[in-house]
RNA sequence: GGCGGCUUAGCCAAGUGGUAAGGCACGGGUCUGCAACACCCUUACCACCGGUUCGAAUCCGGUAGCCGCCUCCA
């Protein structure tokens, strides 16, 4: 089967046709490094994330760029606030990220690109962009000339003269446009600085990613992605810097993934309900953030509220609980039923179902629904008598296959109890032999309170932790 | 004003022409010493109005409500 991305430049699902056989580029517009990240920065995240990992399964070799903007104003702002320098505190929050990512099951991407390793390379492109007339000096600053490319609003599909009545209009305005947008900025006194052609100063916000992407990925990549709210004007702006740079299609597939409101209002700092990613996983298993976020499709909005968070937690640990089941029943396989085939057969069933979502422009929401129709049919066969071993072993691999695609994991690792607490096992099923219910629950809820759960089988007791 | 999105059960959420996946919660049942896990059963006037069609949650038109973007920083 072929995939089918909803591409935002033509607002419809196209197949993915890859530029080079086999291979994908893919370029994610990363965080500018100046806090912590939010919740709302840790969605393209897992999404892409998520998006490289099914490429990566159906075979495909990925190079994945994610930038780091570590200079531009805010960053500059909060390093004066601070009293940091700049680029001690993009290094700390550079590391937080990492820290955030990985907990959230993210894998880091191939190459992680700064801004401030590029500084040549971007003066070396906007100089470019001067000579061939689709820039200009402006007091120390550079703009980009805006009406000077065809395709401007191409991928906000919005006219140029409609944009134009939404831009500000401000006094002192260096512009020839007030659509045109910065590409170097002249620095100001004390501010972080390089050398250019037009002065000191430091680069626009837009210019990096062009460069970047070009630099590690090519003149054209298959797919470039981030947040909606960078369609306009980050991503605009990106394709008229780079397509007037080297009169290529800059992005095959734009790829734009939805907000989330925190309790149904928007995240922002006047309502003060930032929710930062090292605060909340450290309450919440980052697992079930990931298995939450994954829960809806990437392009919708997602509401995030604990409640709705609980109703994940409770999801994930069925499945988690299925999983483990299956694993604890592999030491009591008979391998004398008789209906393996059929089981192997709806496992494939299952699977293709969820091909058949991720092909459908990342549908993680069904490919979820088919980890529940794997969970099920684990517990009904779980439910018969004699078990096989192959099958037991198919169900736990394609549990791990399908989670590994969503990086989500089913597996718990083994952990060895306490030797109190086996004793206390131990004993509780002495008690129950004996018929003494009063002390095998007495200790039941002991472990209880250790948040060990104690499950009595056919097979023996079981236990597990708590998620 | 321009462009776009959303409205499906108590909650969340899939579903772009053939009378509604999945999850959470609730209720009933089976299993269990009791539980837990699990399994079974039950639960939908698809915002509203009109149209196209043999047939629409799905297409078209309209109405209502909610939401996003329309250039950072100064």
């Amino acid at each position: 089967m072929v995939i089918q991305i909803f591409n935002s430049l033509t607002r419809q699902k196209e197949q993915f046709v890859p530029l080079e056989e086999g291979k994908v580029k893919m370029y994610v517009c990363g965080p500018t490094v100046y806090n912590f990240i939010h919740i709302g920065n840790a969605r393209p995240v897992i999404v892409y994330d998520t998006v490289r990992r099914y490429f990566q399964y159906k075979g495909y070799d990925v190079k994945y760029v994610s930038n780091f903007t570590d200079v531009d104003d805010k960053i500059i702002k909060a390093a004066n606030e601070l009293g940091e320098e700049v680029f001690e505190l993009t290094e700390r929050f550079i590391h937080a990220y990492f820290e955030d990512i990985t907990a959230l099951g993210c894998k880091q991407a191939d190459v992680h690109p700064r801004v401030t390793n590029h500084m040549d390379d971007i003066i070396e492109f906007i100089k470019v962009l001067v000579e061939k007339g689709f820039a200009y000096e402006s007091q120390g600053d550079v703009y980009y000339r805006t009406r000077k490319f065809d395709g401007y609003g191409k991928l906000s599909h919005q006219s140029i003269d409609d944009l134009k009545v939404g831009a500000r209009i401000e006094a002192g305005e260096k512009k020839e446009d007030p659509l045109d947008f910065a590409l170097w900025k002249a620095a100001k006194p004390g501010e972080i600085k390089w050398e250019s052609p037009w002065g000191e100063g430091r680069p626009g916000w837009h210019i990096e990613c062009s460069v970047m992407a070009r630099e590690h990925l090519g003149d054209t990549i298959d797919i470039h992605a981030g947040g909606q709210d960078l369609t306009f004007p980050h991503h605009e702006n990106e394709i008229a810097q780079s397509e007037a740079y080297t009169g290529k299609t800059f992005a095959k597939y734009w790829m734009h993934n939805g907000y989330i409101n925190i309790d149904n209002e928007k995240m922002s700092k006047s309502l003060g309900n930032f929710v930062l990613v090292n605060d909340i996983r450290k309450q919440i298993d980052p697992q079930v953030l990931r298995f939450f976020m994954l829960s809806v499709h990437y392009r919708h909005p997602i509401n995030f509220a604990q409640d709705l968070v609980e109703s994940a937690r409770a999801g994930l640990e069925r499945l988690r609980t299925a999983y483990s089941n299956v694993e604890y029943r592999l030491n009591a396989a008979t391998n004398l039923s008789d209906n393996g085939d059929t089981y192997l057969e709806k496992i494939e069933e299952i699977k293709k179902f969820f091909e058949e979502a991720m092909d459908d422009d990342f549908n993680t929401a069904n490919a979820i629904s088919a980890l529940f129709e794997l969970a099920k049919l684990a517990n009904t066969y779980l439910n018969e008598s004699n078990t096989e071993e192959r099958v037991l072993n198919a169900l736990l691999q394609t549990f791990n296959q399908l989670g590994e695609v969503l990086g989500i994991q089913f597996k718990v690792e083994a952990e060895l109890l306490d030797e109190e607490i086996e004793a206390l096992i131990e004993e509780r099923n002495q008690a129950r032999k004996n018929r003494d219910f009063a002390r095998s629950d007495e200790i039941r809820d002991q472990l209880l309170s250790m948040n060990i759960i104690l499950e009595d089988t056919r097979q023996g007791t079981r236990w597990k932790r708590g998620l």
